[in-house]
DNA sequence: CGACCATTTGATATGGATCAAGCGATGTGG
DNA sequence: CCACATCGCTTGATCCATATCAAATGGTCG
């Protein structure tokens, strides 16, 4: 089921990104320099392209690099001690992933579709935020960006089927461009395995939700969200 | 069931961070500067004493504080739309938490039983950060080790209620000091809230763990690994 | 057209929730 | 110091949401 194998991704060897500055990076209104980390990594990375389901990374690799999808769409995942698999997060144009606090990957990247990603060292990436504290501050800001986003995650998987998938649904469409219609880079099974439930009750579940004129689904891949206040209900 | 209320802990005002869980700030080979933030801390805070179940800080409220157990314990929680609670995290003696990346806390946090709280402002601590690296460094460590600790939380929420209960138990012998028996400081209900269970569920499945010998249990807050064994095995 | 996947739908099984009752320890007021 | 109320925990019976097993449908590509 899972395809991978393939183009790997990049060399290896150690790095250990030492951004000392710290904690008072959490109030910034962005603006002209919210995108330094951005700058740099156009400046200093490489642009690598991976075909629909190669990986990426591997859990347990050595954490080199830092990347940042350009375009297409990458899962990262762990395969759990029963065989099922797990996926940590989806990230879309403009997302930076790979973010690591320990030497080796804690998950694998797998590109969902064509993909082309950016990426830089993360040595260079430290050097430049000795440097510039931009950069320092705005990967501390991505970190606690991630934290705060598995800490949602977290609250999500206690809750029910239906809550789970419309709080997906939700997340997907904020995240889109177009806010109520949703084009799925994912397949039923990569969103099932994001929300701890099966392929069949996701696909049971969009079902029910169509049903009640919350949503509709066009094509498996289109879900138009027709009512958004029903699924915030279940979200809340 | 949760008696909050009582004594507030400080003031109020602006600040950053996050909270929940963990990095138990025993386990590091220390060193030379391993406790630099230990020191600050020590040095620049204020000790306040919080009786059993009264709240140390509440969700939404601005998060001005960083906090570090002496004695005691502490629990992180949040309230869900359903009125069901979710535990964030547990905090024995050593641990820091409050640690939070936005201004406000996502989390409220209760001493579980009677506790004494070393609390220093986040403001004194950025200070120091930028004249000590090494202070710096640290707490860019933690906020590492929590990201990763709710990582852990997310992948065990999946996970069957045997394998989730079998889980606590290792964590907890862990972190305490005697490496096979535990004094547990919280009730079944915290348990269960913290694992995403239900009370119930949380003492069949200990009563369930201690018929196949891998636990024992002499009172119902003292455990005893019997088989460490086969509990990773379900951990794993 | 035919093969292969992804998805949906149906039938059934089951783990954990819910509802309900009992039990032991702790604490309080008489 | 005892009687009783309360609280935390366990155990039992039943229910239900989701998993599992199975099959049909639809879409895509060679």
């Amino acid at each position: 089921m899972l395809t991978q194998t393939a183009i790997r991704a990049v060399p290896s060897r150690r790095s250990a990104m030492s951004t000392h500055n710290l904690p008072r990076a959490a109030d910034f209104a962005a603006g002209h320099e919210a995108d330094a980390l951005e700058q740099t990594m156009r400046l200093m990375g490489a642009v690598m392209s991976y075909p629909r389901n190669t990986e990426i990374f591997g859990e347990n690799e050595p954490a080199e690099y830092l990347y940042r999808v350009v375009s297409g769409s990458v899962r990262t995942y762990k395969i759990l001690s029963d065989g099922r698999r797990q996926i940590g997060g989806f990230y879309l144009p403009g997302d930076i992933f790979g973010l690591e606090f320990a030497d080796e990957h804690t998950f694998s990247a797998e590109a969902i579709n064509d993909a082309k990603v950016l990426v830089v060292k993360r040595s260079t990436l430290g050097t430049q935020a000795n440097r510039d504290a931009a950069v320092a501050r705005e990967l501390f800001t991505l970190t606690g960006r991630e934290l705060r986003r598995v800490q949602d995650r977290m609250l999500l998987l206690v809750r029910s089927a239906h809550e789970r998938v419309a709080s997906f649904l939700l997340e997907m469409a904020d995240r889109g461009s177009a806010s109520s219609a949703i084009e799925l880079p994912m397949t039923r099974q990569d969103i099932a395995d994001y929300l701890g439930l099966t392929i069949e009750t996701v696909s049971r579940t969009l079902t029910s939700l169509e049903s009640t004129a919350a949503i509709e689904v066009p094509t498996s891949r289109r879900i138009v969200l027709r009512n958004r206040s029903a699924l915030s209900r279940l979200n809340s």
